[in-house]
DNA sequence: GCTAGTGCACTGGTCGGACCAGTAGGCTAC
DNA sequence: GTAGCCTACTGGTCCGACCAGTGCACTAGC
Protein backbone atom coordinates (compact mmCIF):
# COMPACT_ATOMS: atom_id res chain seq x y z
CA UNK A 1 0.00 0.00 0.00
CA UNK A 2 0.93 3.71 -0.73
CA UNK A 3 -0.80 5.16 2.49
CA UNK A 4 -2.90 7.99 2.38
CA UNK A 5 -2.23 10.16 -0.96
CA UNK A 6 -0.73 13.66 -0.09
CA UNK A 7 -1.80 16.76 -1.80
CA UNK A 8 0.93 19.06 -2.35
CA UNK A 9 0.22 22.55 -0.42
CA UNK A 10 0.25 25.31 -2.26
CA UNK A 11 0.59 28.05 -0.48
CA UNK A 12 -2.03 31.05 -1.22
CA UNK A 13 -1.55 34.27 -0.81
CA UNK A 14 -4.81 36.20 0.85
CA UNK A 15 -4.90 39.00 -1.43
CA UNK A 16 -5.62 35.66 -3.71
CA UNK A 17 -8.46 34.12 -2.27
CA UNK A 18 -10.18 37.63 -2.30
CA UNK A 19 -9.42 37.98 -6.05
CA UNK A 20 -10.92 34.38 -6.00
CA UNK A 21 -14.13 35.50 -3.61
CA UNK A 22 -14.98 38.20 -5.76
CA UNK A 23 -14.12 36.48 -8.88
CA UNK A 24 -16.46 33.96 -8.59
CA UNK A 25 -19.09 36.23 -6.79
CA UNK A 26 -19.42 37.72 -10.43
CA UNK A 27 -19.53 34.54 -12.06
CA UNK A 28 -21.99 33.20 -10.54
CA UNK A 29 -23.86 36.50 -10.70
CA UNK A 30 -24.47 37.06 -6.87
CA UNK A 31 -22.43 40.73 -7.89
CA UNK A 32 -23.80 42.15 -10.93
CA UNK A 33 -22.39 44.79 -13.44
CA UNK A 34 -23.39 48.64 -11.57
CA UNK A 35 -23.61 46.84 -8.08
CA UNK A 36 -20.56 48.12 -5.80
CA UNK A 37 -18.21 46.53 -3.81
CA UNK A 38 -18.58 47.64 -0.14
CA UNK A 39 -15.33 49.81 0.43
CA UNK A 40 -11.92 48.84 1.35
CA UNK A 41 -12.39 49.48 5.05
CA UNK A 42 -15.26 47.15 4.88
CA UNK A 43 -13.92 44.29 3.35
CA UNK A 44 -10.74 44.26 5.67
CA UNK A 45 -13.38 43.59 7.96
CA UNK A 46 -15.32 41.18 6.04
CA UNK A 47 -12.55 39.46 4.71
CA UNK A 48 -10.40 39.94 8.03
CA UNK A 49 -7.51 41.28 6.17
CA UNK A 50 -6.03 44.73 6.52
CA UNK A 51 -6.30 47.57 4.04
CA UNK A 52 -3.02 46.95 2.08
CA UNK A 53 -4.14 43.04 1.14
CA UNK A 54 -7.79 44.20 0.15
CA UNK A 55 -6.50 46.85 -1.83
CA UNK A 56 -3.83 44.30 -3.76
CA UNK A 57 -6.54 42.13 -4.52
CA UNK A 58 -8.56 45.12 -6.07
CA UNK A 59 -5.73 45.70 -8.43
CA UNK A 60 -5.56 42.62 -10.17
CA UNK A 61 -9.47 42.69 -10.17
CA UNK A 62 -9.23 45.60 -11.52
CA UNK A 63 -6.30 44.81 -14.06
CA UNK A 64 -8.58 41.90 -15.02
CA UNK A 65 -11.40 44.68 -16.12
CA UNK A 66 -13.99 42.88 -13.53
CA UNK A 67 -14.54 46.10 -11.31
CA UNK A 68 -13.10 50.12 -11.37
CA UNK A 69 -12.65 52.14 -8.33
CA UNK A 70 -12.71 56.27 -8.23
CA UNK A 71 -10.93 57.85 -5.71
CA UNK A 72 -13.82 59.48 -3.18
CA UNK A 73 -16.43 57.23 -4.78
CA UNK A 74 -18.49 56.35 -1.46
CA UNK A 75 -20.43 53.94 -2.65
CA UNK A 76 -17.32 51.34 -3.09
CA UNK A 77 -15.75 49.80 -6.34
CA UNK A 78 -17.97 49.34 -8.93
CA UNK A 79 -18.28 45.61 -10.60
CA UNK A 80 -17.94 46.67 -14.46
CA UNK A 81 -20.34 44.75 -17.17
CA UNK A 82 -17.83 42.30 -18.87
CA UNK A 83 -15.20 44.03 -21.62
CA UNK A 84 -12.64 42.42 -23.69
CA UNK A 85 -10.25 45.41 -22.46
CA UNK A 86 -8.62 43.23 -20.37
CA UNK A 87 -8.14 40.79 -23.00
CA UNK A 88 -7.20 43.40 -26.05
CA UNK A 89 -4.45 44.53 -23.29
CA UNK A 90 -3.21 40.85 -23.12
CA UNK A 91 -3.19 41.07 -26.81
CA UNK A 92 -1.44 43.80 -27.63
CA UNK A 93 1.02 43.14 -25.01
CA UNK A 94 1.09 40.00 -26.58
CA UNK A 95 1.55 41.60 -30.24
CA UNK A 96 4.74 43.55 -28.59
CA UNK A 97 6.33 41.36 -26.56
CA UNK A 98 6.48 38.40 -28.95
CA UNK A 99 6.96 40.65 -31.89
CA UNK A 100 3.83 39.63 -33.87
CA UNK A 101 3.82 41.18 -37.24
CA UNK A 102 1.28 43.14 -39.16
CA UNK A 103 1.10 40.28 -41.42
CA UNK A 104 0.12 37.70 -38.72
CA UNK A 105 -2.09 40.38 -37.47
CA UNK A 106 -4.17 40.73 -40.53
CA UNK A 107 -3.98 37.29 -41.23
CA UNK A 108 -5.71 36.51 -38.40
CA UNK A 109 -8.12 39.72 -39.13
CA UNK A 110 -8.82 37.98 -42.97
CA UNK A 111 -9.69 34.53 -40.97
CA UNK A 112 -11.90 36.04 -38.74
CA UNK A 113 -13.98 38.27 -40.74
CA UNK A 114 -13.68 35.77 -43.73
CA UNK A 115 -15.50 33.57 -40.99
CA UNK A 116 -17.79 36.32 -39.59
CA UNK A 117 -19.07 36.74 -42.85
CA UNK A 118 -19.28 33.16 -43.89
CA UNK A 119 -21.71 32.33 -40.92
CA UNK A 120 -23.62 35.97 -41.13
CA UNK A 121 -24.88 34.80 -45.02
CA UNK A 122 -26.61 32.19 -43.18
CA UNK A 123 -27.29 33.85 -40.01
CA UNK A 124 -28.57 37.30 -40.58
CA UNK A 125 -31.99 38.75 -39.60
CA UNK A 126 -33.20 41.57 -41.79
CA UNK A 127 -32.51 44.22 -39.13
CA UNK A 128 -28.70 43.20 -39.31
CA UNK A 129 -28.38 43.56 -42.77
CA UNK A 130 -30.16 47.20 -42.38
CA UNK A 131 -27.64 47.89 -40.20
CA UNK A 132 -24.90 47.30 -42.81
CA UNK A 133 -26.45 48.68 -45.88
CA UNK A 134 -26.55 52.09 -43.14
CA UNK A 135 -22.89 51.84 -42.61
CA UNK A 136 -22.06 51.48 -46.10
CA UNK A 137 -24.22 54.32 -47.28
CA UNK A 138 -22.50 56.29 -44.15
CA UNK A 139 -19.04 55.11 -45.91
CA UNK A 140 -20.82 56.67 -48.91
CA UNK A 141 -21.29 60.04 -47.55
CA UNK A 142 -18.07 60.43 -45.94
CA UNK A 143 -17.11 60.65 -49.62
CA UNK A 144 -18.61 63.79 -50.51
CA UNK A 145 -16.76 65.67 -47.18
CA UNK A 146 -13.90 65.54 -48.32
CA UNK A 147 -11.32 63.11 -47.62
CA UNK A 148 -9.44 65.26 -45.37
CA UNK A 149 -12.37 65.17 -42.48
CA UNK A 150 -14.04 62.61 -43.83
CA UNK A 151 -11.37 59.78 -43.08
CA UNK A 152 -12.42 59.59 -39.27
CA UNK A 153 -16.16 59.07 -39.82
CA UNK A 154 -15.23 56.45 -42.84
CA UNK A 155 -12.82 54.48 -40.73
CA UNK A 156 -16.24 54.43 -38.27
CA UNK A 157 -18.30 53.43 -40.93
CA UNK A 158 -15.86 50.73 -41.46
CA UNK A 159 -15.83 49.48 -38.40
CA UNK A 160 -19.71 49.67 -37.91
CA UNK A 161 -19.93 47.72 -41.06
CA UNK A 162 -17.92 44.81 -39.80
CA UNK A 163 -19.17 44.93 -35.91
CA UNK A 164 -22.52 44.74 -37.56
CA UNK A 165 -21.30 41.76 -39.60
CA UNK A 166 -19.92 40.08 -36.32
CA UNK A 167 -22.85 40.15 -34.51
CA UNK A 168 -25.20 38.51 -37.27
CA UNK A 169 -22.17 35.72 -37.05
CA UNK A 170 -24.07 34.40 -33.76
CA UNK A 171 -20.58 33.80 -32.35
CA UNK A 172 -19.99 36.35 -29.33
CA UNK A 173 -16.37 35.65 -29.16
CA UNK A 174 -15.93 36.19 -32.97
CA UNK A 175 -17.17 39.81 -32.00
CA UNK A 176 -14.98 39.88 -29.41
CA UNK A 177 -12.33 38.79 -31.41
CA UNK A 178 -12.57 40.56 -34.42
CA UNK A 179 -12.83 43.80 -31.78
CA UNK A 180 -9.70 43.38 -30.19
CA UNK A 181 -7.54 42.18 -33.15
CA UNK A 182 -8.63 45.13 -34.66
CA UNK A 183 -7.83 47.63 -32.89
CA UNK A 184 -4.35 46.77 -32.65
CA UNK A 185 -3.99 46.60 -35.90
CA UNK A 186 -5.52 50.18 -36.56
CA UNK A 187 -3.30 51.32 -33.85
CA UNK A 188 -0.68 49.87 -35.74
CA UNK A 189 -1.26 51.16 -39.43
CA UNK A 190 -3.35 54.68 -38.83
CA UNK A 191 -0.51 56.65 -39.08
CA UNK A 192 0.20 55.22 -42.03
CA UNK A 193 -2.82 55.28 -43.65
CA UNK A 194 -3.23 59.15 -42.98
CA UNK A 195 -0.30 59.60 -45.52
CA UNK A 196 -1.93 57.31 -47.88
CA UNK A 197 -0.84 59.31 -51.36
CA UNK A 198 -4.34 58.37 -52.89
CA UNK A 199 -7.03 58.01 -50.10
CA UNK A 200 -9.59 58.75 -51.86
CA UNK A 201 -9.45 55.62 -54.58
CA UNK A 202 -8.73 53.61 -51.60
CA UNK A 203 -11.93 54.96 -50.09
CA UNK A 204 -14.06 54.08 -53.02
CA UNK A 205 -12.67 51.10 -54.09
CA UNK A 206 -13.62 49.74 -50.37
CA UNK A 207 -17.01 50.59 -50.57
CA UNK A 208 -17.40 48.76 -53.56
CA UNK A 209 -15.79 45.76 -52.00
CA UNK A 210 -18.09 46.01 -49.18
CA UNK A 211 -21.18 46.76 -51.35
CA UNK A 212 -20.57 43.25 -53.28
CA UNK A 213 -19.93 41.35 -49.60
CA UNK A 214 -23.14 42.40 -48.60
CA UNK A 215 -25.07 41.16 -51.59
CA UNK A 216 -23.54 38.04 -50.47
CA UNK A 217 -24.32 37.76 -47.28
CA UNK A 218 -27.84 39.11 -48.34
CA UNK A 219 -27.74 36.34 -51.22
CA UNK A 220 -27.18 33.79 -48.47
CA UNK A 221 -23.84 32.94 -50.27
CA UNK A 222 -21.34 32.34 -47.18
CA UNK A 223 -18.44 31.10 -49.28
CA UNK A 224 -18.68 34.11 -51.87
CA UNK A 225 -19.08 36.52 -48.88
CA UNK A 226 -15.91 34.98 -46.79
CA UNK A 227 -14.35 35.04 -50.24
CA UNK A 228 -14.67 38.65 -50.85
CA UNK A 229 -14.33 39.82 -47.27
CA UNK A 230 -10.89 38.37 -47.02
CA UNK A 231 -10.04 39.73 -50.58
CA UNK A 232 -11.19 43.21 -48.75
CA UNK A 233 -9.10 43.10 -46.36
CA UNK A 234 -6.62 41.88 -48.28
CA UNK A 235 -6.26 45.11 -50.80
CA UNK A 236 -6.64 47.71 -47.77
CA UNK A 237 -3.89 46.08 -45.69
CA UNK A 238 -1.81 44.83 -48.13
CA UNK A 239 0.39 47.95 -49.26
CA UNK A 240 1.16 47.74 -45.68
CA UNK A 241 2.57 44.66 -45.22
CA UNK A 242 6.06 44.17 -45.97
CA UNK A 243 5.88 42.25 -49.13
CA UNK A 244 7.52 38.85 -47.78
CA UNK A 245 4.66 38.28 -45.73
CA UNK A 246 2.14 39.17 -48.41
CA UNK A 247 2.31 35.52 -49.84
CA UNK A 248 0.99 34.10 -46.84
CA UNK A 249 -2.14 36.27 -47.10
CA UNK A 250 -2.71 35.62 -50.16
CA UNK A 251 -3.25 31.80 -49.25
CA UNK A 252 -6.23 32.53 -47.91
CA UNK A 253 -7.93 34.25 -50.98
CA UNK A 254 -8.58 31.14 -53.00
CA UNK B 1 -10.09 82.80 -31.42
CA UNK B 2 -10.48 80.29 -29.06
CA UNK B 3 -7.39 80.31 -26.93
CA UNK B 4 -4.80 77.99 -26.30
CA UNK B 5 -6.34 74.60 -26.52
CA UNK B 6 -6.32 73.06 -23.22
CA UNK B 7 -6.22 69.21 -22.84
CA UNK B 8 -8.07 67.68 -20.09
CA UNK B 9 -5.66 66.23 -17.56
CA UNK B 10 -6.52 62.71 -16.24
CA UNK B 11 -5.18 61.90 -13.12
CA UNK B 12 -2.80 59.02 -13.28
CA UNK B 13 -2.07 56.87 -10.12
CA UNK B 14 1.50 56.33 -9.01
CA UNK B 15 1.51 52.59 -9.10
CA UNK B 16 -0.12 53.33 -13.21
CA UNK B 17 3.14 54.88 -14.08
CA UNK B 18 5.04 52.40 -12.34
CA UNK B 19 3.26 49.75 -14.49
CA UNK B 20 3.94 51.64 -17.21
CA UNK B 21 7.53 51.86 -16.88
CA UNK B 22 8.04 48.48 -16.52
CA UNK B 23 5.85 47.66 -19.45
CA UNK B 24 7.61 49.27 -21.60
CA UNK B 25 10.81 48.67 -20.54
CA UNK B 26 10.09 44.58 -20.88
CA UNK B 27 8.51 45.63 -24.65
CA UNK B 28 11.79 47.57 -25.78
CA UNK B 29 14.18 44.48 -24.61
CA UNK B 30 15.59 46.92 -21.65
CA UNK B 31 14.05 43.90 -19.05
CA UNK B 32 14.26 39.81 -20.77
CA UNK B 33 12.84 37.33 -19.69
CA UNK B 34 14.70 35.72 -16.39
CA UNK B 35 16.01 38.76 -15.89
CA UNK B 36 15.43 40.47 -12.29
CA UNK B 37 13.97 43.31 -10.80
CA UNK B 38 15.18 45.26 -8.18
CA UNK B 39 13.66 44.01 -4.76
CA UNK B 40 10.69 46.16 -4.02
CA UNK B 41 12.48 48.14 -1.12
CA UNK B 42 15.26 49.10 -4.09
CA UNK B 43 11.90 50.21 -6.37
CA UNK B 44 10.52 52.21 -3.65
CA UNK B 45 13.69 54.31 -3.90
CA UNK B 46 13.83 54.19 -7.25
CA UNK B 47 10.47 55.39 -8.44
CA UNK B 48 10.32 57.77 -4.93
CA UNK B 49 7.09 56.14 -4.10
CA UNK B 50 6.17 53.73 -0.81
CA UNK B 51 6.68 50.21 -0.90
CA UNK B 52 2.76 49.94 -0.53
CA UNK B 53 3.04 51.51 -4.49
CA UNK B 54 5.46 49.49 -6.10
CA UNK B 55 3.83 46.38 -4.19
CA UNK B 56 0.38 47.60 -6.26
CA UNK B 57 2.12 48.01 -9.70
CA UNK B 58 4.12 44.34 -9.09
CA UNK B 59 0.47 43.09 -8.65
CA UNK B 60 -0.78 44.54 -12.11
CA UNK B 61 2.28 43.51 -13.79
CA UNK B 62 1.76 39.97 -12.26
CA UNK B 63 -1.90 40.25 -13.45
CA UNK B 64 -0.75 40.65 -16.84
CA UNK B 65 1.65 37.89 -16.68
CA UNK B 66 4.86 39.87 -17.09
CA UNK B 67 6.56 39.19 -13.71
CA UNK B 68 6.11 36.67 -10.93
CA UNK B 69 7.56 37.31 -7.60
CA UNK B 70 8.22 34.75 -5.01
CA UNK B 71 8.46 35.30 -1.17
CA UNK B 72 11.90 35.24 0.10
CA UNK B 73 13.67 35.54 -3.40
CA UNK B 74 16.55 37.26 -2.44
CA UNK B 75 16.49 38.22 -6.31
CA UNK B 76 13.54 40.17 -6.32
CA UNK B 77 10.99 39.48 -8.82
CA UNK B 78 11.38 37.99 -12.40
CA UNK B 79 10.68 39.28 -15.77
CA UNK B 80 8.70 36.23 -17.18
CA UNK B 81 9.13 35.21 -21.21
CA UNK B 82 5.98 35.86 -22.60
CA UNK B 83 2.69 33.13 -21.98
CA UNK B 84 -0.47 33.14 -22.94
CA UNK B 85 -1.28 32.51 -19.29
CA UNK B 86 -2.88 36.07 -18.97
CA UNK B 87 -4.50 35.86 -22.32
CA UNK B 88 -5.79 33.02 -21.69
CA UNK B 89 -7.13 34.07 -17.81
CA UNK B 90 -9.31 37.17 -19.51
CA UNK B 91 -10.77 34.34 -22.29
CA UNK B 92 -11.80 31.93 -19.52
CA UNK B 93 -12.83 34.85 -17.61
CA UNK B 94 -14.78 36.06 -20.70
CA UNK B 95 -16.16 32.71 -21.24
CA UNK B 96 -17.71 32.10 -18.02
CA UNK B 97 -19.04 36.11 -17.16
CA UNK B 98 -20.40 36.50 -20.49
CA UNK B 99 -21.78 33.03 -20.65
CA UNK B 100 -20.01 31.85 -23.61
CA UNK B 101 -21.84 28.52 -24.96
CA UNK B 102 -19.85 24.96 -25.67
CA UNK B 103 -21.16 26.03 -28.91
CA UNK B 104 -19.60 29.38 -29.91
CA UNK B 105 -16.10 27.78 -28.47
CA UNK B 106 -16.27 24.80 -30.57
CA UNK B 107 -17.38 26.95 -33.54
CA UNK B 108 -14.30 28.92 -32.86
CA UNK B 109 -12.11 26.14 -32.57
CA UNK B 110 -13.30 24.83 -35.71
CA UNK B 111 -12.83 28.29 -37.62
CA UNK B 112 -9.26 28.41 -35.79
CA UNK B 113 -8.21 25.15 -36.82
CA UNK B 114 -9.71 25.04 -40.15
CA UNK B 115 -7.84 28.14 -40.91
CA UNK B 116 -4.72 26.63 -39.31
CA UNK B 117 -4.79 23.89 -41.64
CA UNK B 118 -5.43 25.74 -45.07
CA UNK B 119 -2.04 27.67 -44.51
CA UNK B 120 -0.38 24.92 -42.69
CA UNK B 121 -0.70 22.66 -45.94
CA UNK B 122 0.90 25.43 -47.98
CA UNK B 123 3.73 26.05 -45.67
CA UNK B 124 4.23 23.39 -44.03
CA UNK B 125 8.13 21.79 -43.68
CA UNK B 126 9.11 18.25 -43.64
CA UNK B 127 9.43 18.41 -40.28
CA UNK B 128 6.38 20.00 -39.41
CA UNK B 129 4.53 16.72 -41.19
CA UNK B 130 6.48 14.43 -39.47
CA UNK B 131 5.65 15.62 -36.08
CA UNK B 132 1.92 15.32 -37.39
CA UNK B 133 3.02 11.98 -38.26
CA UNK B 134 4.22 11.26 -35.11
CA UNK B 135 1.34 13.03 -32.75
CA UNK B 136 -1.03 10.15 -34.71
CA UNK B 137 1.58 7.01 -34.20
CA UNK B 138 1.11 7.87 -30.61
CA UNK B 139 -2.63 8.20 -30.72
CA UNK B 140 -2.80 5.06 -32.59
CA UNK B 141 -0.58 3.42 -29.77
CA UNK B 142 -2.64 4.94 -27.13
CA UNK B 143 -5.30 2.61 -28.51
CA UNK B 144 -3.08 -0.46 -27.37
CA UNK B 145 -3.05 -0.03 -24.10
CA UNK B 146 -7.27 -0.13 -23.47
CA UNK B 147 -9.14 3.00 -23.21
CA UNK B 148 -8.91 3.67 -19.47
CA UNK B 149 -5.14 4.34 -19.39
CA UNK B 150 -4.93 5.81 -22.62
CA UNK B 151 -7.34 8.75 -22.57
CA UNK B 152 -5.13 10.97 -21.19
CA UNK B 153 -2.04 9.88 -23.42
CA UNK B 154 -4.69 9.93 -26.35
CA UNK B 155 -5.64 13.71 -25.46
CA UNK B 156 -1.88 14.69 -25.31
CA UNK B 157 -1.24 13.43 -28.75
CA UNK B 158 -4.10 14.85 -30.10
CA UNK B 159 -3.56 18.47 -28.39
CA UNK B 160 0.10 17.48 -30.00
CA UNK B 161 -1.09 17.25 -33.75
CA UNK B 162 -2.96 20.49 -33.19
CA UNK B 163 -0.76 22.81 -32.19
CA UNK B 164 2.15 20.79 -34.93
CA UNK B 165 -0.23 22.26 -37.43
CA UNK B 166 -0.89 25.54 -35.48
CA UNK B 167 3.07 25.97 -35.62
CA UNK B 168 3.17 25.22 -39.37
CA UNK B 169 0.48 27.40 -40.15
CA UNK B 170 3.21 30.14 -39.86
CA UNK B 171 1.22 32.63 -38.05
CA UNK B 172 1.73 32.85 -34.18
CA UNK B 173 -1.44 34.32 -33.12
CA UNK B 174 -3.34 31.13 -34.63
CA UNK B 175 -1.15 28.80 -32.69
CA UNK B 176 -2.16 30.98 -28.97
CA UNK B 177 -5.32 31.52 -30.04
CA UNK B 178 -5.60 27.61 -30.80
CA UNK B 179 -4.19 26.77 -27.48
CA UNK B 180 -6.37 29.29 -25.27
CA UNK B 181 -9.84 28.06 -27.03
CA UNK B 182 -8.38 24.51 -26.97
CA UNK B 183 -7.90 24.88 -22.76
CA UNK B 184 -11.31 26.22 -22.17
CA UNK B 185 -12.61 23.70 -24.30
CA UNK B 186 -11.05 20.96 -22.58
CA UNK B 187 -11.84 22.44 -19.59
CA UNK B 188 -15.58 22.51 -20.12
CA UNK B 189 -15.92 19.05 -21.51
CA UNK B 190 -13.17 16.61 -19.43
CA UNK B 191 -15.58 15.17 -17.59
CA UNK B 192 -17.98 14.37 -20.08
CA UNK B 193 -15.65 13.30 -22.29
CA UNK B 194 -14.68 10.97 -19.92
CA UNK B 195 -18.32 9.45 -19.01
CA UNK B 196 -18.44 8.88 -23.11
CA UNK B 197 -20.32 5.30 -23.18
CA UNK B 198 -18.23 4.39 -26.43
CA UNK B 199 -14.96 6.20 -25.82
CA UNK B 200 -12.95 3.73 -28.36
CA UNK B 201 -14.89 3.65 -31.30
CA UNK B 202 -14.62 7.23 -30.72
CA UNK B 203 -10.65 7.41 -30.08
CA UNK B 204 -10.85 5.26 -33.40
CA UNK B 205 -12.43 7.48 -35.80
CA UNK B 206 -11.04 10.54 -34.69
CA UNK B 207 -7.40 8.51 -35.92
CA UNK B 208 -8.80 7.86 -39.19
CA UNK B 209 -10.08 11.82 -39.25
CA UNK B 210 -6.65 12.76 -38.12
CA UNK B 211 -5.14 10.65 -41.02
CA UNK B 212 -7.23 12.23 -43.58
CA UNK B 213 -6.60 15.92 -42.67
CA UNK B 214 -2.84 14.80 -42.57
CA UNK B 215 -3.09 13.12 -46.12
CA UNK B 216 -4.60 16.93 -47.29
CA UNK B 217 -2.09 18.70 -45.07
CA UNK B 218 0.80 16.20 -47.23
CA UNK B 219 -0.75 17.19 -50.44
CA UNK B 220 -0.96 20.41 -49.82
CA UNK B 221 -4.72 20.53 -50.47
CA UNK B 222 -5.28 23.48 -48.29
CA UNK B 223 -9.05 23.55 -48.82
CA UNK B 224 -9.66 19.93 -48.29
CA UNK B 225 -7.22 19.88 -45.21
CA UNK B 226 -9.35 23.00 -43.51
CA UNK B 227 -12.61 21.23 -44.49
CA UNK B 228 -11.55 18.07 -42.99
CA UNK B 229 -10.40 19.68 -39.97
CA UNK B 230 -13.68 21.53 -39.14
CA UNK B 231 -15.05 17.93 -39.48
CA UNK B 232 -13.12 16.02 -37.50
CA UNK B 233 -13.48 18.66 -34.80
CA UNK B 234 -17.36 18.64 -34.82
CA UNK B 235 -17.36 15.08 -34.62
CA UNK B 236 -15.31 14.98 -31.68
CA UNK B 237 -17.58 17.50 -29.93
CA UNK B 238 -20.77 17.44 -31.73
CA UNK B 239 -22.65 15.28 -29.26
CA UNK B 240 -21.77 17.76 -26.31
CA UNK B 241 -23.17 20.78 -28.09
CA UNK B 242 -26.33 21.00 -27.37
CA UNK B 243 -28.92 20.08 -30.88
CA UNK B 244 -30.06 23.50 -30.79
CA UNK B 245 -26.71 25.16 -31.42
CA UNK B 246 -25.49 22.46 -34.12
CA UNK B 247 -26.52 23.78 -37.34
CA UNK B 248 -24.49 27.09 -36.52
CA UNK B 249 -21.64 24.64 -36.65
CA UNK B 250 -22.24 22.40 -39.54
CA UNK B 251 -22.16 26.14 -41.06
CA UNK B 252 -18.69 25.37 -41.54
CA UNK B 253 -18.60 22.33 -42.72
CA UNK B 254 -19.69 23.15 -46.14
C1' DG C 1 -42.11 75.76 -1.45
C1' DC C 2 -38.12 74.88 -3.98
C1' DT C 3 -33.45 75.68 -5.37
C1' DA C 4 -28.57 76.85 -4.75
C1' DG C 5 -24.80 76.62 -1.94
C1' DT C 6 -22.13 74.75 1.87
C1' DG C 7 -20.20 71.49 4.99
C1' DC C 8 -19.32 66.92 6.48
C1' DA C 9 -18.53 62.17 6.47
C1' DC C 10 -16.47 59.01 3.91
C1' DT C 11 -13.94 57.35 -0.06
C1' DG C 12 -9.75 55.74 -2.46
C1' DG C 13 -4.56 56.87 -3.02
C1' DT C 14 -0.36 57.20 -0.71
C1' DC C 15 2.90 57.05 2.91
C1' DG C 16 5.97 55.10 6.61
C1' DG C 17 6.99 51.82 9.81
C1' DA C 18 6.75 47.25 11.64
C1' DC C 19 6.76 42.15 12.00
C1' DC C 20 6.94 37.48 10.12
C1' DA C 21 8.27 33.32 7.48
C1' DG C 22 11.04 32.00 4.02
C1' DT C 23 15.23 31.89 0.98
C1' DA C 24 20.19 31.96 -0.62
C1' DG C 25 24.66 32.26 0.02
C1' DG C 26 28.45 32.94 2.87
C1' DC C 27 30.66 31.30 7.03
C1' DT C 28 32.07 28.10 10.35
C1' DA C 29 33.11 23.72 12.30
C1' DC C 30 34.12 19.46 11.43
C1' DG D 1 36.61 19.70 1.29
C1' DT D 2 32.18 19.37 2.78
C1' DA D 3 28.07 19.53 5.70
C1' DG D 4 25.55 22.34 8.29
C1' DC D 5 24.33 26.64 10.44
C1' DC D 6 23.63 31.88 10.33
C1' DT D 7 22.60 35.99 8.73
C1' DA D 8 21.06 39.39 5.76
C1' DC D 9 17.61 40.14 2.89
C1' DT D 10 13.32 38.99 0.52
C1' DG D 11 8.24 39.23 -0.22
C1' DG D 12 3.62 38.97 2.43
C1' DT D 13 0.97 41.13 5.80
C1' DC D 14 -0.46 44.32 9.20
C1' DC D 15 -1.18 48.94 11.33
C1' DG D 16 -1.99 53.82 11.62
C1' DA D 17 -1.93 58.06 9.41
C1' DC D 18 -2.72 61.85 6.06
C1' DC D 19 -4.55 63.85 1.81
C1' DA D 20 -7.54 65.19 -2.05
C1' DG D 21 -11.66 64.20 -3.94
C1' DT D 22 -16.75 62.87 -3.93
C1' DG D 23 -21.83 62.60 -2.76
C1' DC D 24 -25.27 63.74 0.20
C1' DA D 25 -27.67 65.99 3.63
C1' DC D 26 -28.42 70.05 5.48
C1' DT D 27 -29.09 74.92 5.36
C1' DA D 28 -29.67 79.60 3.67
C1' DG D 29 -31.74 82.19 0.38
C1' DC D 30 -35.21 83.01 -3.07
Amino acid sequence: MSGPRFEPVRTVRAYERIVEQVEQAIESGALCPGQRLPSERDLMGQFAVSRSTVREALRVLQARGLVRSRPGDPHGAEVLPFSPDALQKSMATLARVEGLSLGELVQFRMLLDGSANLLAARLRTDEQLAEMEAAIERMRATLQEGPAEGHGAFSAADVAFHDAVARASGNKLIQICVEVVRSIVVGLVADRLAAEPDREALMRRSIRHHEEVLAAVRAGDGPLAARLARQTMYDYYAGHVPAAERPALRALLE
